[in-house]
DNA sequence: ACAATATGGGAAAAATTTGTCCCTATGCAA
DNA sequence: TTGCATAGGGACAAATTTTTCCCATATTGT
């Protein structure tokens, strides 16, 4: 695990839910738990742009902020299953408020989005 | 400015807002512009943590992605003020449940974010 | 025996983001 | 004339995040 150089700063509500929040897969990650997708694999189908390491390592994070709770079954092959605490339950609605306004705004989003990679890239 | 070599993924609606307030000052931008902070120096001594460099990269992007506009006067010294659109206003309400999610669990927040931060240093 | 399933972590490389330093411009004040 | 305020960008360095590759476990099916 990478150790911070920076320390965070935690001052206002702000900062706060962006250092529990902040990580390429997190939203997407408690989003789709919520949706009843709780084992690792089911997770990594769900979310096949992301890297199964990184996926680990953030779920390893929600898990830490008490987001979500992890049980892991004594089988073979091993099982496992996360679940939202109730912490991580009062996230949802905010979670689909950011959603929300994504769809919709879906279109004008993708445009904007798309120009100034054009601009960046040079068409 | 830098050049994506992996292109973003613009699927859902969360992956679209994801694009426009990723940025490690974008959100907080956005909401001390709507406070009426609205000049360049006016944002950097609400955010001292932020480099100048950083704050105009980032104002930069949000005006690409038509959240706010830029007014340049011809005055010497040159001034400058930024506006939210009437795009950009739309996002203050879900800003607003961001910060007040995080305002509401501060305390508990702190401490997880904290335990995690002294797992990872070795206290 | 060998591959597939399911989960997870170490190490190092690559990608991306953020910070630092320096340079530009103009008028006003000490 | 030197320094401050205001605003902004290039070049490069540092920090941070994400990906890639490889290894390990233990059972089931071929």
């Amino acid at each position: 695990m990478y150790e911070r150089k920076i320390p965070p700063s935690l001052n206002c509500g702000l900062d706060l839910i962006g250092e529990v929040l902040y990580g390429k897969w997190k939203i997407r990650l408690l989003w789709f738990i919520n949706e009843g997708n709780k084992r690792p694999s089911e997770l990594q189908r769900k979310i096949p742009d992301a890297s199964r390491r990184l996926l680990n390592m953030q779920l390893n994070e929600l898990q830490e902020h008490e987001l979500i709770t992890k049980v892991i079954y004594p089988v073979v092959p091993p099982k496992v299953e996360y679940s939202l605490t109730e912490f991580g339950k009062s996230l949802i609605p905010v979670i689909a408020a950011l959603g929300q306004w994504g769809d919709e705004y879906q279109e004008r989003l993708r445009t904007v989005i798309l120009e100034r990679l054009e601009q960046v890239t040079g068409q």
